[in-house]
Formats: structure tokens, C-alpha cells, sequence
DNA sequence: GCTGAAAGGGTGATTGC
DNA sequence: GCAATCACCCTTTCAGC
């Protein structure tokens, strides 16, 4: 295991490094020799740089995507959630219990926590959602399509 | 590059591939024998359900996961942009193509997208926000802490 | 689904430029 | 930073069970 600095230290990054970064990105698993053409270096000093960007902490891990479809989540919600007065920690810990919240930010405003859901139904939201409005107001949006994927932020 | 079926294929995952699946996702680049010895089957078995998953499409892709802090996006922020009449597939257009917007889901109710922001700074968020703003009312969040962070949703 | 073995390839380290 | 080499490990594929 490699070890790594503390996450928020600033990394130079060249332009190199981007585009090693953006090939990785889009396939962890090709041969680094095959990467080094990608981005014009010789392939020990790109597997040199792939170390290095684990080692500042600018990769993080190397992960699968998995497609929620596949896993019989067909719904996607994104919830905004209020809690009431003298609820906000308990609320906290409820979403971070229930697994199908997949997601979720503390935001400044009146909407505490912006929460993504995946879910099998429209019912099971319900269900859900019933563990929350106890403690808190909510709002829910449903997922029509998804114009932006996740993706990387500009890396120029 | 392995063929893959169409992605809403319902695939049925036993517990194996489910465990897999997880620690996939925690290291992508660990040994198949190892991975092998976590979920107790054989490695050539283990790699034969790996390329599985990956026909089968629940597996999309191996990626490396990227801390947006070292690319030196210290600021996250959550828009929710509501077109004016008739500029909605422009706003759409217009998002799509500022690369700060990480993600974006079209939902329903009021707020027709809700959108990730990548900044730098504060005043990057008025400069980008500033390009939507002629087609569309916007109310933004700034994200404070991530409560729960990207994770799987449930596979059991 | 397993084991065992063989072949091929990629990786990682080293040396010298 | 590059190129070349070498040893090692891992993966893949094939038998046979």
C-alpha cells in the first residue's frame, strides 16, 4: 500500500499529469505502456507518475463504476431535507444508516441536506422517506434523465 | 474491449457477486487471487465472474477516483436551476457545456435541474453562474461537509 | 464449480544515458 | 526525463475432475 499525504495538500500538476489522469479515468485497467503512449512518455516514467499522483492523494483509489440499473435500482431521487428544531444530528445519523442514500451534502440555506436516493420503486421511497419526516421536512425531486453524468472537473 | 449488453439487463447477482462487487469497488486493482480468497471461490472462477459482470454491464468501467481538492476545487456548491419559458434545452445546453458542472439530473417539480459545481473560489461561482442567470433562475447551496460521501447503494 | 500446470504478458527495479 | 534489460508475479487458458 502506498502511502499517502494529507488529502487537501496542493498538487502541481502539469499537463501531463492531466492527461494521464483523464485516460485513467476513463479505463484504470489499461496497460501502463499503453497510458505512456497515451500521453507521450515512456512507460517507467508514467508508472513513476501514477505513483506520485497516489501518493499526493490526487487519485484516490482505483474503483469500479457500477451501474445502479443493473442492480435493479430503476429510480433515482434527490431529496432536500429540513430537520426540525433540535434534530439535526439525529437526522444526520439516520441518512447516513440507510444505505439507499447514496449521497448526501450539508448545505448552507434553509435545506440542511441535498440527499441522492437510489431506489426499486416508487413505494419504497415512501417507505423510506417515512424513516425521515419524523424528524424533518422534506422535498423530493425524481431523476427524469441525467444530462451531466458524474464526470471530471476541468483538468486544464 | 469485452462486449457488452444492453445496461438495463436485469442481472441476477448472488451473494458472491454482490461481495465482489464490494471489494471491487474498494480496490480495482487487487489481485485476482486475492480477491479470489475474499469472496472464497477460486481465482480463475473469481476472473470468470469479473468478466461477467463486466458483459453483463454492471460493471460500466474501472476508473480511478480523483480528489477534486488536489485538482484545487476547494469548493463544492448545489445549484438548482429553473429555465425561463422556452430556454430549457438551451439551459441544458449551456450547462452541459461548462465543464465546472460535475453533474446534473433533470427532475421533476419546480427546479427543472438540479447541478454539482466544481470552484475554485467563491467568485468563480458568480462568473459561471452568471452564464445561466439570462435563461434561468438559479438558488444555490454551498456545500459544508459531505455527510455521506458517493458509496454503493445496498447490494444485499 | 474446483485444481494444477503451462504460457504469455505486464510490472517493477535496475542500469546507463 | 529516456531506453533496455531482467526477474517476478499475475493472469489466462487449458487440461481433467
Amino acid at each position: 500500500m502506498i502511502k499517502r499525504l494529507a488529502p487537501s495538500v496542493p498538487a502541481s500538476l502539469d499537463e501531463t499529469d492531466r492527461a494521464l489522469l483523464a485516460a485513467l479515468a476513463e479505463d484504470a485497467r489499461q496497460p501502463v505502456a499503453e497510458l505512456a503512449r497515451a500521453v507521450g512518455l515512456s512507460a517507467p516514467s508514467t508508472a513513476e507518475r501514477i505513483r506520485r499522483l497516489e501518493a499526493q492523494g490526487v487519485i484516490e483509489r482505483f474503483t469500479v463504476q457500477i451501474d445502479p440499473r443493473a442492480l435493479g435500482f430503476t429510480l433515482q431521487a434527490i431529496v432536500r431535507v429540513k430537520p426540525l428544531p433540535g434534530q439535526l444530528h439525529l437526522v444526520e445519523e439516520v441518512i447516513r444508516r440507510i444505505p439507499e442514500f447514496v449521497e448526501c451534502d450539508k448545505v448552507t440555506g434553509d435545506d440542511c441536506f441535498i440527499c441522492r436516493l437510489y431506489l426499486h420503486s416508487i413505494e419504497q421511497l415512501d417507505e423510506i422517506l417515512s424513516k425521515v419526516t419524523e424528524r424533518a421536512e422534506t422535498s423530493t425531486a425524481i431523476v427524469k434523465s441525467t444530462p451531466v453524468a458524474r464526470r471530471l472537473p476541468p483538468l486544464g
